[in-house]
DNA sequence: ATAAAAATACCGTGATCTCGGTATTTACTC
DNA sequence: GAGTAAATACCGAGATCACGGTATTTTTAT
């Protein structure tokens, strides 16, 4: 594997419309920062070169491929070159490949709209360790943020039902949890019947799920 | 309520910096696109503002405030006035701070060192629906994001086991589930104790907890 | 066609849990 | 000083669970 003998940002372009991988390469080739040796059509002739000696910083990646698509190219290029910050280029912002782009470590998400302005500028921001993305991403994002953390309710439960609870969530028995606190275990019996009354609940199991789903703790 | 007289964006700031409030104000008041009559010191003065007759499209909000916090200050402000989008400023990038402020609706999150372009670029993008984030803080969001869902780990469950462990998160128990699928409660505890096996766990409530903990299902 | 995997069913024992009680001590509030 | 909330402790009956077996039928894959 040779290293980079450049000054210049190593990008690649892996984006299957002509016209367009073209015209960004133009563009990229064009800057003092950045250069892009190689824009290729699909994640196969991508991988090839990475599995050749060239070492891409950032891969601006279309979502939409023929043969590998680029949910999978993703997992499949951090396989073999994992220091390669990836960028996801889309005409779609569709929420379910955004999720999973991130979850699989996608750095950035921008739309195919962005200018050359708002790419170069994402690749800086990647090569610094942030992340890239357009406003409309940002908000799908924060938004299933949200929504995972919902107004958590208030049950009143009291800190040593609370201790109890996290107790039995981490897997101890009634019984350990008695001798974990050092009380009986007719207290935590005690603790646990009032903890079901305020949850509405009648199992620990049910306990649980409740606590897990509504992340009561 | 007065309605907007102004063809500029109404922006609000709440600030106790002086010096960095004014610079603020007067930069946006330079802007053709948007204007700032009230630049405030704390979230009470602000909460008197916007309950008498001015509405604030954008809030730009220290995080760091004398008596009610920033974090505070969000809930307060979108409890009277909903529409108005709230953009964080603050020196420091603090994740449990960028959690909460997101949690409770806050539409972006900047660095103070952003620069006037970036501020305005930020307004017009919740204006737009979208969320302003400056790159750390986004990097800093996927992250968390991405712990969320990490890699689930396949243990090998068949479909009927989900079927059951799904159930039982549901809250059925074993003698209900039987009912349900039209099977013995033998049956039943024949496949939790294979799926106690494959979990390496030795009571439903050890399952829920992996279950749920892990997003097995 | 045959082997493997999955789904089904049964039993008994000992452990654990649920829930109805009752009751005392401590700490905080009005 | 009285009242209340919280934490502590005890008991017993009936329900449920865990888990060691064993075994048959159905489905799937080679």
């Amino acid at each position: 594997m040779t290293y980079k003998n450049s000054p210049k940002v190593q990008v690649m372009i892996i984006e299957d419309d002509d016209k367009y991988r073209e015209s960004i390469q133009a563009l990229i080739n064009e800057s003092e920062k950045m250069e892009c040796p190689y824009a290729v059509a699909s994640c196969e002739e991508a991988l090839e070169i990475l599995n050749k000696d060239y070492v891409a910083e950032v891969i601006l990646l279309d979502i939409k491929l023929p043969g590998i698509s680029g949910i999978e190219g993703i997992r499949k290029i951090k396989a073999i070159s994992p220091s390669t910050n990836i960028i996801i280029l889309t005409v779609f912002d569709d929420d379910d490949k955004i999720f999973n782009a991130i979850c699989l470590g996608a750095s950035g998400y921008l739309l195919k709209s962005a200018s050359i302005q708002k790419i170069e500028e994402a690749v800086q921001d990647v090569l610094c360790g942030g992340a890239a993305m357009t406003p409309s991403i940002a908000a799908k994002v924060l938004q299933m943020f949200g929504q995972y953390s919902q107004p958590k309710q208030d049950y009143g439960l009291t800190q040593r039902e609370k201790e109890i609870l996290q107790l039995l969530i981490d897997g101890m028995s009634k019984k350990y949890i008695a001798e974990h606190l050092y009380i009986s275990l007719y207290t935590v019996d005690t603790h646990l019947k009032n903890i079901y009354a305020k949850l509405h609940v009648h199992s620990q199991v049910d306990v649980i799920a409740k606590t897990l789903k509504e992340h009561l703790l």
